[in-house]
DNA sequence: CATGTAGTGATAATGAGATATCATTATCAC
DNA sequence: GTGATAATGATATCTCATTATCACTACATG
């Protein structure tokens, strides 16, 4: 029987309760009171991903985030002041329009930028 | 009177005639029988984006692309056969509709990925 | 208990992109 | 032409995120 470890049900618990994708570090930083290390913080994110659990998103800036692979379709907010990535609902929809002909639309990322509400109050730098 | 780089037309005309976005490296290949070299390519891309003239793309994977400044609003195709990336004019539009209360939303970036019609019959690995 | 093996943390190594360095070259004002 | 200085190319270096290494630990099983 495989071993599991002990740190898997808590990175599992981090994405899921997470209002945004986290990046390694982010993890990390969360379950810093277990004295997980950074390597086994990837260890266990790149397994999630190669099973299919996590999804690893990146980012124009800065380092790949995960997030739970079951959530619906969504896009990202990313605030200018603490960095951080929230999940936002709904997609505008209607992409094939802009896609000049020949071309095959597969995917597509929408990334907001601003400043999110704990952030109102700190313009950025 | 501060001498003028004879490259410094060079890269604008790669820019300002490309269907998209160029990387540093782009350029430089779209350059290479000029015998520019990738430094210079850098400080003048760099240097355009200071003086205001070019953009800086960053990209969620590979490195950061530039284009003039005085594109329309607009937004970007990256074809996952050949890496290259397009301008894809338009916009959905209604942004402000998916960002949560108490978010300001300040800029947004769409990006589409798929095939462009170079690649439509060459799928992706 | 002994043993095999998966899991771990600390940290060195890596890789890609970008920048800094520096000797050399080119250009302008005179 | 000469001197001052900006521009250049080759390449070393840096940054940062990520991965590899490896000695060690812990657990399930015989």
């Amino acid at each position: 029987m495989p071993r599991t470890s002990p740190y898997l049900q808590a990175i599992a618990s981090v994405l899921t309760q997470a209002d945004g994708p986290r990046s390694a570090e982010e993890v990390h930083e969360a379950l810093s009171e277990t004295g997980v290390g950074i390597a086994t913080v990837y260890r266990l994110l790149n397994r999630g991903v190669e099973e299919g659990r996590y999804i690893a998103v990146a980012m124009p800036d800065g380092p790949t985030r995960f997030e739970p692979a079951d959530r619906p379709h969504h896009h990202h907010f990313h605030c200018r002041s603490c960095d951080k990535v929230y999940d936002v609902m709904g997609c505008p929809g209607h992409l094939d329009q802009l896609v000049p002909d020949q071309f095959q639309l597969e995917t597509h990322d929408l990334l907001l930028h601003g400043q999110c509400s704990e952030c109102t109050d700190t313009p950025a730098p």
